[in-house]
DNA sequence: AGTATATTTGTAAGCGCTTACATTGTTTCA
DNA sequence: TGAAACAATGTAAGCGCTTACAAATATACT
């Protein structure tokens, strides 16, 4: 791999000339110029990157973590990152945490350690204080599907809460009185806070929520298999399940037409989350719309405001999920 | 940040010393190993990866390629590798390619520029040629899910001939004698090779695929709605239709239920791949599995023992695919 | 023409590490 | 006891770049 060096001498110039032509960022005149870059492409010469972030303690590069690298949530904020930040020239680094706290902050410290410019993270493990701390120091920090307090404004969040109100108060609206729930892991915000929003749609309207009737999954299918399974052993009516997220939706419903219930007929379901996979469940899935390709383009372009001074607007923190009316729930 | 230099001062010991202690790759006396743990600790000292890469020319990572970062055959793929590597104590390095040459040549020298030690590729557009000359510079390549000719012993990939083949005899055994298919792109090597499987099993049966009825898909669910629409709209009688994967027959199976046709009972379908969704389709989707997560992990185990000599067994490249029966197939 | 000013280029000191080689200290054994 | 062999540590030269600063050259103005 040829270096600076070699086409330095190729060109007849200092390698602080050939550093310039390839950093575009000091007058060159337009002769040199093209003498470097005649001797650049001969040589097929590439910037050695990691030489280029040593000297320059800058990487042109963005960290980002995520739990996991399956799965459609993830899929879609990755693909909303890198597209948004690609469109920029910079390269997304991704390290997954698997929402345990050591590896997350392992994964942070790698990303730091491969000199990011900056990192977005869905962090779900770590600390409010980790953050904090990290915050004070010199990186670039976004979050994402979380708010810290004293963060607020790099926290891209959705409103969990709202959106776990939204979804039960449509089921109300539609006659439903008797209510199932599988949760998410209850040591998960995002989680309690759909299941708050549930709960305050329920008082608002009278009601309670049998304490039988909530079971808490794993926001992945098996979850909701392993949910219905559980709900519809107790044996305590119910005429509207409402679910974590569209993962346990789509397990629940087929655990319930394996056990002869008919969705909707006989069970309204709505999930969260509105997934691609919502659109192609039979009966097609009730959801409550996570906007996460949204939100990682916004979490993108933050970080590029934030990083770069790259102008960006129209930047946005705070989301407000809504209601997508498919076919799993009717009126009662 | 602490460097090494001032965790040598705090030890009073040299640069090399503490480096040989966190390298653990020379001698090094306990009484002073424990000094330079000791200043290591007191410093929060964190090697900087970057700069360790540059004088090293070795990173401890490894790059990989894949198409997408959305979708679950490529985050099954991602999910797969990064764990295997990860248990190896190597990081992985993700950058897409968009099934586009220029990207995915970018993404190859970025990947490349970061000094990652291999690279595990998922290259759909870039040329047999290009592959050849990369693996003849010093990177250590592994290719997934496509064979370059002269490359084979670096190639983990599935029989998708084979695989097509297994599907259409499936069916042909269950007595249907009329296909459809949507195909995935037709530029994509898979694709052509699960079609010609397709054609081989229909041919040694003596039966021959009525040209109407094959479409031309994307691989996604949008394929499988517009691919059944067009199918659909020709008023050809058939009773299987095989897609080219189960993204696809998730969408055909959406069309086919709007446009009131009851599967398997009129049509049967099948799909490819036995992505997670497969399972949770209703009909719960036969197909033929590809066994992606575990050709990751294959991957980055033929990765880990070229690249760094590590010993591992039950090496292969070469996977076969096999049938899943499930509800949305029925014999005629 | 001579000076002041702006533009272009070069010089050289790092960035934080690894590692070949040199040096010093410690054993071993004839 | 002293030379040979080995173990532990230090010295210093890079790895391929960036970037202050200095130097050289071009341009403007009186």
């Amino acid at each position: 791999m040829a270096t600076i060096y070699e086409v330095s001498e190729l060109a007849g110039v200092s390698l602080a000339t050939v550093s310039r032509v390839v950093n575009n960022n000091a007058r060159v005149s337009d002769k040199t110029k093209e003498k470097v870059i005649n001797a650049m492409n001969e040589l097929g010469y590439k910037p050695n990157t990691i030489a280029q972030s040593l000297a320059s303690n800058r990487s042109n590069s963005i960290g980002l973590l995520v739990s996991e690298l399956h799965g459609p949530f993830f899929g879609a904020m990755m693909s909303g990152i890198e597209g948004e930040l690609r469109a920029a020239g910079k390269h997304t680094i991704i390290a997954s945490g698997h929402s345990d706290e050591q590896t997350e902050k392992d994964s942070i410290e790698f990303l730091i350690g491969r000199k990011c410019d900056a990192l977005i993270l869905h962090a779900e493990a770590v600390s409010d204080e980790y953050l904090l701390e990290l915050n004070k120091q010199a990186v670039q920090l976004v979050i994402i599907n979380r708010v810290v307090p004293g963060l607020e404004s790099i926290c891209v969040s959705l409103d969990n809460e709202h959106g776990g109100y939204l979804a039960t108060k449509h089921l109300i609206e539609q006659g439903h009185s008797e209510f199932a729930y599988i949760t998410g892991p209850n040591w998960k915000q995002d989680s309690r806070d759909r299941y708050a929003g549930h709960l305050r749609a329920l008082s608002e309207a009278g009601l309670a929520q049998h304490p039988k009737l909530v079971v808490e999954g794993n926001f992945q299918q098996s979850g909701g298999l392993y949910g219905a399974e559980q709900i519809l052993s107790v044996n305590q009516p119910f005429t509207a399940l409402v679910c974590g997220n569209d993962e346990m939706a789509s397990g629940a419903i087929t655990k319930a037409r394996e056990a002869g219930i008919d969705i909707p007929q006989q069970v309204s379901v709505i999930g969260y989350d509105n997934i691609i996979l919502a659109d192609y469940l039979y009966p097609k899935l009730t959801t409550i719309e996570y906007p996460v390709h949204k939100m990682g383009q916004m979490a993108a372009k933050l970080t590029l405001a934030n990083a770069y001074k790259i102008k960006e607007d129209g930047i946005t923190t705070a989301f407000l999920p809504r209601l997508i009316q498919r076919d799993s729930c009717i009126t009662r």
